[in-house]
DNA sequence: TAAAGATTGTTCGGATACGAATCATTTTTT
DNA sequence: AAAAAATGATTCGTATCCGAACAATCTTTA
């Protein structure tokens, strides 16, 4: 990213165009930044850790939930990472290749499927989360330490906020 | 979303899972609670004023970055929207397909393309835009106004610094 | 100016993503 | 208990999504 213009230059060309109309600019800069932000965070992870593990974002989440959960529901997965359960179904399965996870039907309920790390799974874990973390560390210095709480419980309310407005919408 | 577990929940049980590990936990909430706001965000969007107008998440960031910069050029658009050149090709011509965009090779360099809204495309935003906004208004209500502008710019410099990280390279 | 190098959009292959339909299983109703 | 309803995960079709390879075009170099 890092584009031709600065977030500045998109901010001050963006007011300019929609000058006309009754719009809340505040607003908008929150999502526009969170976007922003959430991406290249993303695109970041994607081309550092994560790339020389061969593993996709989705990928990722998948074994991260499982690894801190385990064992544990499909659906409870799906839930947890935000994404549908048919995606969770597909990503699974690659990683059921790859020997990460397993597949197990529940005993108690024939319907529910439990997920588990394999043992190389775990030891991919292990040694990739720490990384992991110390680059979530990096980006989060870019807010001041002692404003850090503050930000979390921000994002958490926006979350908070977006999750009730879908009103039991589950996403299928 | 809105799983099993609330995001308190699932905090206290990761820190319990992980306390044999260094980490930093304060990092780890401020990127989980990112993403998180991100998703939910984006499926509110995708279910409300997106999917009446059967527009995906990605049409519509394309549309609106050609509604604010047009005539554009096909890299900026991807570069302003966070996603490839690849990805990008693809919704275009579903786009041109609908009749929202249309696609012309530059005249000064043969290499470039430059996007344009056609009249309905810009009918499109100038009606849809407004009931965006409005959204994003009321989910930047979770944060309380005296702080916006504080949020907005942390959202900022963690966008920036991820940004700088990629060091230059361009998400091809 | 001709060759080498860089840049841009597209194509290609494979993985992700989702809603709707489907099958299997469990729970509720009658 | 049999029928109906509800709840899982999967399959299916289609739309993203990306990296790598590619052809076309422009720029630089010698």
């Amino acid at each position: 990213m890092a584009g031709a213009h600065t977030l500045a230059e998109t901010e001050r060309h963006v007011s300019e165009r929609l000058s006309h109309m009754t719009l809340d600019f505040q607003a908008m800069a929150i999502v526009s930044n969170l976007f922003r932000a959430a991406n290249a965070v993303r695109n970041h992870f994607e081309r550092t850790v994560l790339a020389s593990n061969d593993l996709s974002w989705t990928a990722f989440v998948v074994l991260w939930v499982t690894w801190i959960w385990e064992p544990i529901e499909t659906r409870q997965i799906a839930e947890e990472g935000g994404f549908s359960k048919a995606t969770l179904t597909g990503v699974l399965s690659t990683l059921e290749g790859r020997k990460l996870v397993t597949r197990e039907k529940s005993k108690e309920d024939g319907r529910l499927v439990l997920v588990r790390l394999t043992k190389s799974g775990r030891i991919l874990m292990d040694e990739l989360f720490p990384l992991f973390n110390q680059q979530e560390q990096q980006l989060s210095n870019a807010v001041p330490a002692g404003k850090q709480t503050e930000f979390a419980n921000m994002l958490r309310a926006i979350a908070q906020k977006a999750e009730a407005t879908e009103a039991g919408a589950t996403k299928d």
